[in-house]
DNA sequence: GAGCGTGGGTGACGACCGTCACTCGGCGCG
DNA sequence: CGCGCCGAGTGACGGTCGTCACCCACGCTC
């Protein structure tokens, strides 16, 4: 079924044909059910904000579909990119659990579908269904071992060129498609998100892949970058 | 009750006095009395290691008293301290959930109580008691957004001093006591830890010191440190 | 086609901080 | 007592990278 913005929407739980490769969704039919009866669905366009870093939560918001870019910013107006979140994973759910205040925001990179809960249905449902409590411990769980990669890849690296070969690394391994020509990865990101995933600044970030281009590290065609993993690795001490 | 190294035990949770002000113990009589069932007691010596980083995990570590250093390195050598875990935490629960190797390195500070319960208990321990489940989601939930500051404080930070005036400011907000004198802080890190838990090197912080120390940022007497946090404040960006 | 906004490329410069090397004081131990 | 170790303080030096400034290419709207 199409929609505005041009994408597949699953309008109930319960039918959805990604449900079983999902890991957070993929439950028993009367934990669905519920799931089904409190969850509001929406379609938002590229750049919509979900939520934004110091606000109180008000529920949780399940990626159904599309990508959604978390970030944290100084007072400064630097930017940092924490994480970008992928369809199935769950967003909100420490400050939900926690009633704490959000400490990311969250915008979608394209036109992505999501479900949302309100904090008190949320709740109610994990006292109801252990089976949803030990998928959100799961959750959790995911969320805090990539937070956990993100803290040794900033405070570990002796330099910016380690950090930037690290995330293509991460990125290769996540998403990478090998050929011939080496680890196909398609980049969505300009330059200056890449520098905010890093915590660096554009200039750098340009200078780093002309640096790269030259070392025969990657290779960019069009939209596409052809990584080999074997020299990157070299460039990283951890 | 006195035992080895100076540290009074708790044998068991059901009697156990700080009980009620540990969030994650703090359950109803049956599930308490499950995880007397289950769990391993045990005291260790300052400089123990509980677990090492890549190791495959065999449960969960409750630290009853004590604090403990969680750290992660590169393959150089350098160390980075994630975080210093104090009473009422649960050590090693994301890599215990989704059984994938521990992603940080455990050594305790101090004499320390610490209750250990395996794996395939714990899990049992979750599927049977509700309860338990909401626990450690919050549990993980605490984890995930400290982790999230550290992300914060290394990535946004425009210099090296800005990340350490943000740790005292963390410090204190944590366990500063107010003096006429400014916030005082029990110091019981060596330079070189304070060093690691912000990714620079012992020479810095020392010189950083006592560049504080000159701005009369702050004042060192014996292993207390009094802190202005309010000239703290001006050099942090975020 | 002109004008404009956005993303990318590049040079010059300088501060910051990591590295190395050395010193010093305190403490435990044989 | 002398020795060695550890934590701390300090100086010199050099590389990295952030900052500022500018230019260019492309795609959009009017």
């Amino acid at each position: 079924m199409k929609t505005p913005y041009n994408v597949n929407t699953q309008n109930n739980c319960t039918d959805c044909s990604f449900r079983a490769e999902r890991p957070f969704c993929n439950m028993a039919a009367p934990a669905v059910k519920t799931l089904d009866a409190i969850k509001f669905t929406a379609v938002y366009p590229k750049g919509s904000v979900l939520f934004v870093e110091g606000e109180q939560p008000r529920g949780v918001f399940i990626v159904c579909s599309g990508r959604v870019k978390l970030t944290t910013s100084s007072s400064e107006g630097k930017t940092l990119i924490v994480k970008i979140a992928e369809a199935g994973e769950v967003l909100g759910l420490s400050g939900t659990i926690l009633a704490s205040a959000f400490e990311v925001s969250a915008e979608t990179l394209e036109p992505s579908q999501i479900n949302f809960i309100r904090r008190e249905d949320f709740i109610g449902f994990l006292g109801t269904h252990p089976e949803a409590c030990m998928h959100t411990a799961q959750q959790l769980s995911e969320k805090y071992h990539s937070a956990q990669r993100e803290i040794r890849s900033l405070g570990l690296s002796q330099s910016t060129s380690e950090k930037l070969a690290r995330l293509f690394l991460d990125w290769c391994l996540r998403s990478g498609e090998a050929t011939p020509k080496g680890t196909r990865l398609k980049v969505l990101l300009t330059h200056e998100e890449i520098a905010q995933m890093i915590g660096t600044t554009r200039e750098t970030i340009t200078r780093l892949l002309s640096d790269f281009k030259r070392r025969k590290m990657i290779e960019i065609k069009g939209s596409s970058m052809f990584v080999q993993m074997a020299s990157l690795e070299a460039l990283v001490t951890i």
